[in-house]
DNA sequence: AATGAATGAGGATTCATTCAT
DNA sequence: GATGAATGAATCCTCATTCAT
């Protein structure tokens, strides 16, 4: 009998290596080759496993988005009151692994790659909708009058931090850009009860 | 008889020409003869002006950075208020060629370029810099004690909502995303006077 | 326990497997792990048992060429007559097994491929000079002035009959070439006569 | 001003080298970098004049074609009765640079590829069109009865000639083959003369 | 006996870049 | 000033083949 159970090794270790690699290079112009020989193994292996470049990224975007995913689900279940959970989903967004360079980096290629592919942009529009859905459902209940435009604004700031910390070293750090969001949020709320 | 002249020509065409390749692709994985056929000449050609691949795309990212630079020049002229040059700088973002979809998709790939290119990440840092100055310079006079904070709340916004135009068909158009800033804004603006 | 005299099982199913793709690609340019999948078990087996794809496909040949081999022999068998005999072989070739349509393209794939591998050309003459013998003999007796040049025409008119049968849907079937060679070999034989 | 004209140069070289590189490999498997090489120039080259190997392939098989019906055509020229008007395109075929090894094996490539390429088989019915619908149109003038059947099996015959000739050098020459074909036309006119 | 695992050696194709004219 | 010509260096992908179990 030959060696087993490889296969899911080889495919995680791809996956991660993919992240790594767009990480560090800061592209999605990083080839097969280079991912394989930093996930240990030659490229025809890879392609073995997941039959062509476009399903590696594929997965190393599901990958991020299931991390992500994670994270969002882990601080939720700390949460009880609405603005709770929407802080819970914020910081989700700020800290872990999620906020890791190389993280941030592959996301950002990925957001660029969606303009292209069709899975990309899928995957995209579910982590919007989720994201959006989770804050929708919060304002509504406690600033109910504004809660399309608060949930836009704070989707936004969001992504927009996110992407800022990709791109100078110099950028606050987590718990600034949690303060940022946050203040913004207790404004609206502050106005919805004055309401 | 040589024609004269022609350095400036071939190269704004050929900026031109990225922008727009770009735009219609919705990648920075544009070659050069695809930039020059469109520009109407030879892809040597074009390396005969700018030396090369990169110094095309960031002749095109100037090029960008410059149109935006004069659009928020020319909100500014026309307002008087912090308010309303703060409202002006937004506005400058969501109106006009910079937020044509070629623009969009033109800037974020030079956002994903910058972090690979040193060129691309200076230019970046000035965008943002001048951004940032402009904001803070208002915020200084209106909301003072939270001017930092409210710099970077709008700066994330204006670009998170930005990014979310390019890649849903179905996001708001530009003046929703005003005002889901402006919303913001006064809001902040409520809080520093009732201090 | 190991399984016993799986060899010639395995063997077989490998050389069936061949002419089967063969004939329904249309090509030689067959992988060994299509091969092996089709004839149920892995390409890894394939090699143990063959040791190459080359020597996969000398076996394939030689078992077309057996089988043909059988049908020419049975059909021997039943004719007394000399024009009995040619008769039968050529029917032999528009019959059974070796007129379907995988036969017909795997043939015609070896054919082509007797043009580098020597063992394919070593078993190609093996067939021609039987067929030709087979025919001479007979010719020799009922046409010996022209036995030569019946002989050569023929083997070539079965070769190009067989051949154009694979090309076109439209061209007429067995019972067709049989009759117009079997047309050429009554001319022959009555200038044989009438001489 | 450039160097110019040097794509039909370049074009024909490619076309020579295909069938030279087939012929002498005996097999399409030939790889774009062979043929280039052999042309004198690289493989991009290659590429950048035809796009794709298969469009080279799909060239040669038309020049050969060319080659093929220019010389038919030559010899119809001279030829005034039914029956040298046949003699004429046989003559044809084994004559000439149609004969030459390098041709008969592209040809018989070519039959193969037939099988897969589109284009390719699309330019084989054309080919054995016109070689019908040529040997038809004579025979129906002097064998009127049996012009079907004399059609198929002269050309039947033609192909299955051409063919042995590729694979044995012992196989007799143009002037041998030529022979038997005309023997066979030569009995099918007797019996339509006698009738 | 049998196979999943693994890879080296290509092969088609693309592209930035250079050059001769 | 301008361009067709030309290529070397990649890049993705395939496949026969080997190996450890």
């Amino acid at each position: 009998m030959p060696k087993l159970g490889m296969e899911p090794i080889r495919r995680t270790a791809l996956v991660e290596a993919t992240i790594s690699e767009i990480g560090q290079r800061g592209t999605l112009d990083v080839t097969v080759s280079q991912i394989a020989k930093r996930a240990g193994m030659s490229s025809a292996l890879a392609h073995h496993y997941f039959g062509s470049k476009e399903q590696i990224f594929a997965a190393a975007m599901r990958h991020v988005l299931t991390l992500y995913g994670a994270q969002v689900k882990g601080a939720l279940v700390m949460s009880s009151t609405p603005r709770e959970r929407i802080e819970a989903i914020i910081r989700a967004n700020f800290a872990g692994m999620s906020f890791r360079p190389e993280h941030i980096a592959a996301w950002m290629n990925f957001y660029v790659q969606a303009q292209k592919s069709d899975e990309a942009a899928r995957l995209l529009r579910i982590y919007q909708h989720r994201l959006r859905s989770n804050l929708h459902h919060a304002f509504k209940q406690i600033a109910p009058r504004r809660a399309d435009m608060m949930t836009r604004g704070v989707a936004a700031m969001i992504d927009g931090l996110y992407i800022r910390h990709a791109l100078s070293s110099d950028e606050p750090g987590s718990e600034a850009a949690v303060g940022v969001i946050m203040h913004y949020i207790d404004l609206g709320l502050a106005e919805a009860r004055s309401a």
